[in-house]
DNA sequence: GTGTTTATAGTCGATGTGACCATTAAGGAG
DNA sequence: CTCCTTAATGGTCACATCGACTATAAACAC
């Protein structure tokens, strides 16, 4: 890029926070309820200015933090999505925001923000309508991690530190939407190296009915090689 | 996002652009030579300010019309990468800056740009230094056309309206760097339906030796299902 | 013609995957 | 207690895909 004319237009950067977790067997999105106009009373996502001596992604973790209000947000899963550019996207002034996905196992009740909105964990599907372009920064979260699931092992930043391959699999149901034949999952998950580990002391828990399933930690890896794609969406043409 | 106190922080808003081409068999970059400092005579990405009613695609594809000096830059591949915002990427002043990846078919000469500076492809190893972040830039960029050639159609963005199997295969081993073998390689492009589609008129086509190859075009389909996965690269942990 | 080069066709075995079925181990109802 | 339900786990079988490889075809150089 070129400075030689320093003539350049001044922008707010801000950054939007996507926070996803499983909760009651469903995904929910970490909302914040907007108490200005415009669009106050909506649903709107997380986030807040990027100050001026940290980076965007240092932006995003201390937001994380604040609206989750979890005191250690340093093992979280947090990833840059894309950035939200459109001139007239927020109708106040010219605002880029800069759009993260965060994942987290479970769902601690979020406290208010420091500005006193109010904070609740909202079911995907009822995260409608939300202010500025947020359902679209959202719907793009959505696909982006329902297409890392195929060839990562993104799926363990969803789920506790010890898990079942049921509650693994659970994840995917989620995000994808599909239902996931059982002994498949498990033969595919088990035979990526790295990707999960049997806890080794017979370890097994129950909550409910059936038989206590095994319990895993996320591995080493992070690639699934090959991939695990999800069921139908094909690619073709006609 | 809260807007509750105004005491936002301007920043400079910028779109870098890492433009890849295959050019005699290799990947290369285009990249302008820097004429002030700081990294005066260093080259960089191509790439420039957002003006104030523009937003970054915009501002993108405008900057890829000014430095490659193509006059119709609309049928060209333009994604967001990424974007950069580590405080001190650039010494003068707080620049944030939205990277971009454009995939071009064949390699016109780039004119210099209107501040005069000398624009130029270079081989892609050869592309050290850069200035600023810009290698960090280039490399993701490189990274993610790697990715996302497994599991899109992304291929036919490198390649002219008509081309042959040969040099799409040629797309694939240029990138990422590896020899594929060329029957396998056929039977995956034509199995996949979408993918490409045969010129109809028996047209054929050599520059050089060899049998003639027939000419395809690129098909409706946008992704690979399943991937064409890159050999080696294994996702193992230890 | 021979030799070289590249495109195209096909074969074979290993592997991964989808669709199943069977068994095991828990809790709950009676 | 026994029977039923639920969920985890173990397995089979057919098929699709893929890597490695061989063979043929059509151009050019000589």
């Amino acid at each position: 890029m070129e400075y030689d004319k320093y003539a350049y237009e001044p922008f707010a950067v801000t950054v939007d926070l996507a926070v996803l977790t499983i909760r009651d067997g469903a995904l929910h999105v970490l909302l914040v309820e907007r108490g200005q106009d415009p669009f106050a009373g909506h649903w709107a996502l997380p986030g807040g200015f990027v100050e001026p001596r940290e980076s965007a992604e240092t932006a995003a973790r201390r937001e994380l933090a604040e609206e989750t209000g979890l005191a250690d947000v340093t093992g979280l899963h947090l990833e840059q999505l894309r950035t939200y550019s459109e001139p007239d996207r927020d109708p106040r002034m010219r605002v880029v925001s800069v759009a993260f996905t965060a994942l987290l196992p479970d769902a601690p009740e979020p406290r208010a923000g420091s500005d006193a909105a109010r904070a609740s964990w909202l079911p995907y599907d009822s995260a409608r309508p939300l202010a500025f372009d947020h359902e679209t920064i959202l719907a793009d979260a959505h696909e982006r991690v329902g297409a890392k699931l195929e060839y990562t092992c993104l799926a363990t930043a969803f789920c506790p530190p010890e898990f079942t391959l049921g509650e693994l699999q659970h994840v995917y149901e989620t995000v994808w939407g599909t239902a996931l034949d059982r002994p498949n999952f498990r033969r595919k998950v088990l035979a990526t190296p790295g990707f999960v580990e049997a806890v080794p002391g017979a370890a097994r828990l129950t909550g409910g009915r059936g038989k206590p399933a095994a319990l895993y930690r996320a591995g080493p890896a992070t690639a699934l090689h090959p991939p695990l794609l999800r069921p139908s969406r094909e690619g073709r043409p006609a």
